[in-house]
DNA sequence: ATGAAAGCGCTAACAC
DNA sequence: GTGTTAGCGCTTTCAT
């Protein structure tokens, strides 16, 4: 105690910490500072009699390791970033959870970058990165640090274990966790065309986006198997928000001669699309067909209740973050690993209706 | 150079960190450690010339400082807890990101916590905290660390600067950040009853929650306030969810004598029993109409749209961060902060019909 | 205004 | 299996 007491006295630190630490543990169970340590990161490597009595001190004294002191000794922070480009977006919120999850049993904690399309917010983070504060990162934004940005900022350097997570990123040598987003749009529009429909109207993600990349070829595929010509009056942009399926929607309000199933590439777009069909008159889906892509909470409560793609959400989470531990422990990751999607057949979609052109 | 590499070759780390360390930009800018750390915390404290010098050292070297070292040293992280019941509940996004945001701003990064129900969770972070990993913590789950259990976990005792939000935690002497629940309950309440709506259902949040005690006491003040009686079996449990929701509606369906209005305490209930509702062909809102709370994104898209409590989710998140901050730089900080609610009338509410046993 | 040097609390290399 | 001890990289006191 009198060492403890004296050393606390010589130390200069301006904000005395009060809490245990491992000295006061390892004097009180008459065993080195070591050997603390060791129980509680190797137990199997301290006897089972010292280990007694170290954790007998532990809970005496209410012992926490300094996780900033451990950090720093071994170079490992126990902390993973996770980088997405929508906190609000309520797609992000069950994979995240699945990452937690899965990190959580890992001993990992979370540390969340909301980018929210700031340049300078990824900068931030790229030094935070560099700062040695995390030990790996999930990229759920669809680039590297730095990456379509010049070289000024040296984030591009950063080397850690990362693992891309929805969004792929073309040419990165590592782990990427997805969908099939081309197979997924193509089964949509198949399953559309088998329904009937002729003019399937395309509600597109963000330009440049890869998984809009994707799906705008299996939509392209999907038309080609049907049988069905492209037509590019049938595609129309969107960002996945809900406020760009109601632009979509009014859009198709003002045609004269509207499609007569509508796929959208995300359930929010379908759903603020719906809305606006349905303000106007415009039955669904006896008048018009409308699909979705995601399968969100929301999509089996929609009026209609939304025919859609489910995606396996969770487990994309728990997957990303898997592949990041196996990374962290050095163990062989499969460079891609690919999800399954489903189809999820609800109200939304039905027969078209007879037209007076003659056919759908 | 030698010196470094030198040291290098003495120091026993197994894992050598690549990363640029502050002595070789003080060696590089020919000034002392001290003078680097100055010129990046403080540098009205060095000369500019120097300062000038440093900062070209340090962009030569591309030096980020190891916020593990920084931490151990200044006994500060910069990083901040928040701990909330349900990361893929659509309300916590937005106040989420005000959160971060106001956290950015201030320099502060965040770190998760999703509880999802689980007391061994809880207990984690209570240690995390303990370890001096964070330097403050936003509670959004309604009670301290540790509390509603034995006094086994020494989680009580940690002392740091804490904020609850949304969720008010009684008898604990820190800032709150909330709406006004039970004025918000009353008002949709009274708008219910100005409508002509004698039979309110209310559909509750879990039990034991502090909101829904709140609303539940607003529901209970809006009826007398318009003169009407309070009935027993006008209570329906739920819990918040899309599902608990639909449970009620089927509760609902079931009755012979059926309310005439329902007040759902969320949005995601009000979505859920309206649904039901419409599947069992009862029209909302020419039969039954239905209020939420919260104003989630989906509110405005729902058929019919909703009719609803908003909450100034972004600003809510904002408060509790600012509030923090406040307390982190040892200002004064009012101890309860109320942000206004507004009711936002939509098409989910309408006069009730004729009812054959004469009024509403 | 600046530099020297003492640690922050811990882990791991090394010796036994 | 256990103890001794040297740092991890930084900030800050103290002295100048």
């Amino acid at each position: 105690m009198d060492d403890i007491g004296q050393k606390r006295r010589l130390g200069r630190r301006s904000t005395p910490h009060r809490g245990v630490r491992i000295q006061e543990v390892a004097k009180l169970a008459e065993v080195s500072t070591a050997t603390v340590s060791r129980a509680l990161a190797s137990p199997q490597r301290v006897s089972p009699e010292k280990r007694a009595r170290v954790l007998e001190a532990i809970a005496k004294t209410g012992y926490t390791p300094n996780l900033s002191a451990r950090s720093l000794r071994s170079q490992k922070t126990g902390m993973i970033l996770v980088v997405l480009p929508d906190l609000a977006n309520t797609f992000f919120s069950r994979i995240l959870r699945g990452i937690e999850e899965t990190l959580f049993e890992a001993g990992y904690g979370m540390i969340i970058s909301d980018l929210d399309g700031s340049p300078e917010k990824e900068a931030h983070f790229a030094a935070f990165t560099a700062a040695g504060r995390v030990d790996g990162a999930i990229l759920l934004n669809g680039h590297l640090f730095g990456q379509s940005r010049d070289g000024q900022g040296r984030a591009a350097e950063i080397d850690m274990p990362i693992v891309a997570l929805c969004e792929s990123i073309p040419n990165a040598d590592i782990p990427q966790i997805e969908i099939d987003n081309r197979a997924a749009a193509r089964k949509m529009t198949q399953y559309l065309a088998s329904r009937g429909h002729r003019r399937i109207l395309y509600v597109s993600g963000p330009t440049g986006n890869v998984l809009e990349r994707e799906r705008y070829r299996g939509y392209r595929d999907g038309l080609r198997r049907a049988g069905l010509s492209f037509e590019p009056e049938l595609v129309v942009p969107g960002d996945y928000t809900i406020e760009s399926g109601m632009q979509a929607g009014r859009f198709i309000v003002e045609q004269r001669r509207r499609p007569s199933a509508v796929f959208c590439t995300s359930d929010e777009m379908a759903i603020g699309l719906i809305r606006v069909l349905l303000s106007a008159g415009i039955r669904v889906p006896q008048d018009i067909s409308v699909a979705g892509f995601d399968d969100i909470e929301f999509a089996v409560v929609a009026e209609p209740a939304l025919t859609t793609i489910r995606q396996p959400r969770q487990e994309l989470g728990r997957a990303a973050a898997s592949a990041l531990i196996a990374l962290l422990q050095k163990q062989e990751t499969p460079r891609l690993i690919r999800l399954e999607t489903e189809l999820v057949i609800r109200d939304s979609v039905a027969e078209p209706r007879p037209s007076r052109d003659g056919r759908g």
